[in-house]
DNA sequence: GCTTAAAGGATAATAATTATCCTTTAGTAA
DNA sequence: TTACTAAAGGATAATTATTATCCTTTAAGC
């Protein structure tokens, strides 16, 4: 993928350390602020916490990135791609990806709320099978 | 609602400090730590924030109130009663219950990812009719 | 190469949440 | 009732999370 390309579609200056954190995120999938600082010192052992926190929001509001918040847990992070939902294992906690069909719900929740529906945020969870 | 059986069926003592919260969670539908705090201290004007926490923290372990996560929001906290769903108006902020039939996404996702699924949390967004 | 606005880094300040400790109270059983 | 005990409440300290500040460094356009 390539970052500086959509660092720049997104007006955001290319810089080192941006392009490490796009880079973390996508080859996690999903990862919170934490665990970004912590992989993110193997390369740049003295970025700050601040530049971390400043470069996560700068891509929140620029719509490069978005946060899924997660019951019981810390807020995620992911690069923003093609709609899809979550599925979490509340034993093992993983954490993955679903492409699901969302039109049946979408439909209906429009109809009942007359609401014209911009975004959907969805978490399953329940037991991996590794771990029923 | 019976308060005071809501709390003994989840193992809770009943204190006046504890109704108030849930009469609150009831009559608000959902609601924030911050609103909360403001709003209980109208009836318990020396009650303690750490009172609040705690008392919301217990609900949570005894699954008698359950935490909404919704993006750029503070998580919101409800009494449990059948699964529905959340919409958001983007615009005006209104926040609410929706009945909606989850049946064919649940059976997707539970086939494409062999997770024996619990539980489900969808936040759909987008404008309301009065801010279309 | 310059220039400049923005980004990085260090750290202080603020906000949010939890822990501690003592007082008070709810629940139970005589 | 009353007495006992474990738990809840209140005040506040401690911790954690997030944002603001200020100065230095750097990316981007000329």
């Amino acid at each position: 993928m390539n970052y500086e390309l959509l660092l720049r579609e997104h007006s955001l200056k290319v810089t080192p350390q941006r392009i490490g954190i796009l880079s973390l995120m996508q080859t996690k999938g999903h990862i919170d602020i934490e665990e970004l600082y912590k992989e993110i010192k193997e390369q740049f052992s003295s970025i700050s916490l601040a530049t971390l926190y400043k470069n996560v929001n700068a891509m929140l509001e620029n719509h490069l990135i978005t946060e899924i918040k997660v019951p019981n847990f810390k807020a995620k992070y992911e690069i923003i791609k093609e709609p899809h939902i979550h599925i979490l294992c509340k034993k093992c906690n993983e954490f993955m990806d679903l492409d699901v069909d969302l039109g049946s719900v979408l439909n209906e929740a429009s109809k009942k709320s007359d609401y014209q529906l911009q975004e959907s945020c969805v978490v399953l969870s329940g037991l991996c099978k590794k771990c029923q």
